[in-house]
DNA sequence: CATGAATGAGCCTTCATTCAT
DNA sequence: CATGAATGAAGGCTCATTCAT
């Protein structure tokens, strides 16, 4: 009845735990009720109770965890407005690979997140308006500020892709990778490593083609 | 119970799109076999008779698209063995991208193949010996022409899951894309303008991050 | 556990006049606990606390309105023994009518009486006894004076049955009537009509058919 | 899939007769599929596949047995256009006594029609349209053959409610007068009985209270 | 080969009821 | 007395699969 968005009860809480790991392991229709509750260790009547239906735990986990991820790997880590643009961008690539491919606490968060942008659900509308719009807007200003603010928003919007893309794929793209190279996760090594390639990556394609002032000579390089 | 790999019966052709299209549309859990046959126009018990199960069915599918999908854009398309990289490299591009966003014939297909990826199937195995890896194989060649034969493999695999990144990321993300932009799907000039992107994006920050000193050997490198 | 009859705590008060209300609404089965503890404002518990469980609580509801019904609407309003069989059979309908169709303080209780009519529960038994059995001995009585007291006791019951018939056609038909005339209630006027017209139809088929040798004697009958 | 109307499977017949009986005993609502098919000796399964659902299997039960009790019981036996009210109005009261209290083939059926209109489903508006109403019009035009064709409306709509309410209330007031009388059913002896006492209590009220040609004295009155 | 009916397992949800606090 | 969480039994429905014809 009462839907709660915060402070659960303890059947609550494990539910949404045991919710979010099912999920992201499972996909929301693959995903039972009764999986999650068995492994939450509570009465399968009690997600009806708590969050209205399956559905309703299901935004209730997107929309619980998606703030502790955002604060475990804040997008602008050790940067600030007057940050050089590469730094901005690397701060942000770090984030978003930690987040979606970390090992941490909320590891499954990243699945699930990934997965609601392949296969949406219901739930994604508030998704995207809640967490991928912000994010979007964020990495757009960080662009602008590597091609140059009066670059056309296309030209922008396929460089946005770009970067987003590469970071995505290491998690949408897990099955692929885990058979070429043979494992199935990254060390924190290796995120930093992807990092690194990505952002270089990007920022000099960025700059080699669509950066308006490259061809002045006098442009300020990392620092 | 015996799974026929070529020559269908009518039934067994007709029961095959339908199921491509469905299979796409819905992906293989949400896909029903009545749905599928109700398309096809054929018995529901004709799926187990032809294909054994739901799953022969969709591993049938996979199998007998692929190849229909890769002659109707074949990845060295207008360039050959002496080839630049670079042509090479859009050639591949535009293969890709027009496989898994175009419009024609199976076009479904490529909307199978990324699902099947983002959320492998038991035909997942098969799908990536016969199609990936050697596609796999193909760019990573391409990528040694840019980078220099010479240059490690780490950084090669880095380089090619990059490029591979951008282009499946126009299908996979296609959710969040229609909500960003507010279509749904692209023109043939989008694709080609997309396809030119990633090459000059990707080609670009190649040559600038991993083959400076080839070229000018004076260039300042991050980190 | 211990079921009280009166002197209902607060909260016990207001669960009986929301499960009056919803058990007329919804009937019995349709009703649910929670409904009529969300009306009552007050704890889903408190009904299995007050009246043992659902059907306590049904029980309880029954008993304590009928007598305030009745009390609102005397089946001898206006007459006493004395009176004429026909004004006693007015006051005996206009009473039925009123208190089954009325749209005042207990209007729901003729809905939930006339449920249980239909619809027999557990509690249908007290009712008959405390309720309905009376008010049938007064229509019979009242029957008995216009037919005559001599007149064979299956004749009475067959006219008793054709005025009280007749009387809850009007609620029992609600949903035949309001798709036939097109409204959903009835006003004041409309009852007494009614009334009037049950009085006056049923007196004259009375004295017609069954008193006709006490007045003219020569009148063609049937058959 | 297919809802047929008519000629089910042995399966497709049985579970609409089980469930004919069993919604005419519990209701639709407390009526469940799992004990229909527990009667039927048939799976689950098989109303979902034949009726699509609970509720059309309900819709099929009130539309497929309809017809047949109808013509077990023809509301103008023995009567044709030319035969005097009086005969038609017999035969009227006497097939809707028959279809509604009879013991025969379809006795349940009598329980379910009373039933809906005392608790309408969704199914009732197709019954009001395709039953009720045709029933209505025709009680509706013997009514204006006795008091006159030029009575105002208003009063032949009481008069047919009276004669209707007398018929419903030997189905609908069942659990009264099994408990007054002490049996809870009807030989078919009795029911003619009831239908010469409703015939006659009602030609005779008709012609006393509204015929407006009763003051004349040249009437023609029964043959 | 093909069909339509039939099966059984499993899913989400509802609801009266109970229990610890 | 009162509360909110928790329980367990059903209930309707879906779906892949099988079987008799």
């Amino acid at each position: 009845m009462s839907l709660h968005k915060a402070s659960f009860t303890d059947a609550g809480s494990r539910i949404l735990e045991a919710a979010g790991e099912i999920f992201a392991e499972e996909g929301f229709r693959r995903a039972t009720v009764r999986k999650i509750c068995a492994r939450a260790g509570v009465n399968v009547s009690l997600v009806n109770y708590h969050f209205g239906d399956k559905e309703g735990l299901y935004l209730a986990v997107l929309t619980h965890f998606r703030q502790r991820s955002l604060e475990k790997h804040p997008p602008n880590l050790g940067v600030d407005e007057s940050s050089p643009p590469e730094e901005k961008l690397r701060a942000f690539v770090r984030s978003f690979l930690f987040r979606i491919l970390g090992q941490g606490e909320f590891s499954w968060f990243g699945k699930l997140f990934v997965r609601e942008i392949m296969e949406p659900t219901k739930a994604f509308d508030v998704m995207v308006d809640e967490a991928i719009r912000p994010s979007y807007s964020l990495l757009m200003s960080i662009v602008a500020g590597v091609v140059g603010h009066d670059t056309d928003e296309f030209t922008m919007r396929l460089c946005t892709a770009s970067i987003v893309a590469q970071c995505l794929y290491y998690r949408s793209s897990r099955s692929v990778i885990t058979r070429i190279i043979g494992r199935d996760h990254f060390t924190i090594e290796e995120i930093e490593q992807i990092a690194s390639h990505i952002t270089r990556f990007s920022l000099e394609a960025m700059r080699v083609c669509y950066d308006a002032e490259k061809t002045t000579g006098s442009r300020n390089r990392e620092g």
